[in-house]
DNA sequence: TTAGATATATTACATATGTAATCTTTCTTT
DNA sequence: AAAGAAAGATTACATATGTAATATATCTAA
């Protein structure tokens, strides 16, 4: 695997946006954040531009509008940030937590089936 | 539960130790993370004070040597990062999660059967 | 064709974080 | 008692992050 670049807390908001749909224009990640964040579209687009500089969002031109997109796969990013906060906790603190989440979760016989596969291993 | 203080990730090292055991000196907890952290001495004593500055620990004077211990309980403080975790994260992207889970942990035969009794419910 | 409007680019600035080094105060040990 | 060792306090400094504002280029409407 390649080398994931950081992406803070910020710019997370953004890629989920862009995971959800693209391409789309900034106007419309600002759109789409302002109702749950309250940043000021001009933070979002520095947002979106930090992400451009990291490699993590590409674009294309169209016209004068920029089409965003996202460079990183989201199970990537996803796994990267879910190996340094489990690396954060102490063993035995982990399996409360993955509990409640497991509960909390409302999961197919699909997926159940194969957590349990992957616990197999 | 007050306002837990963001906790940052080398700081997280240091709370781990303290709340493996306390209280310790401030060379015990050096001792304890010089062999999985590369860190030098003077940059664990820094993560100890910005700590103590963020009322995440206290100490006790002993001698001319403090005792630290945490002023925080874990479970909160994993709370907390839970919470922000899983809000970085859209739904549905549970399985990478876990996959990163299980890869990490090193799962006893038991853990690995209870997790699975979790699963069926 | 000119003054907005609008999109992107550049700049700003305080606080956080990683990563230490140096300074000061005490203990110890000759 | 003086010097060195050791603990803690203070200072350092680059990069990251949150949070924007200002500058510039370009399109559009009058």
């Amino acid at each position: 695997m390649e080398n994931i670049p950081k992406i803070s807390d910020a710019e997370w908001q953004v890629m989920k946006v862009l995971w959800e749909k693209s391409p789309i224009t900034a106007n419309e990640i600002i759109a789409r954040l302002e109702d749950e964040q309250s940043w000021k579209p001009k933070t979002i687009r520095t947002l979106i531009n930090r992400l451009v500089g990291k490699n993590a969002v590409g674009f294309d031109k169209d016209g004068r509008q920029y089409l965003y997109y996202p460079l990183l796969p989201e199970a990537d990013c996803v796994r990267d940030e879910a190996r340094s906060f489990f690396g954060r906790m102490r063993a035995g603190v982990l399996k409360p937590m993955l509990a409640a989440f497991i509960e909390q979760q409302k999961l197919s016989k699909d997926e159940i089936e194969e957590l349990k596969r992957m616990l197999d291993r």
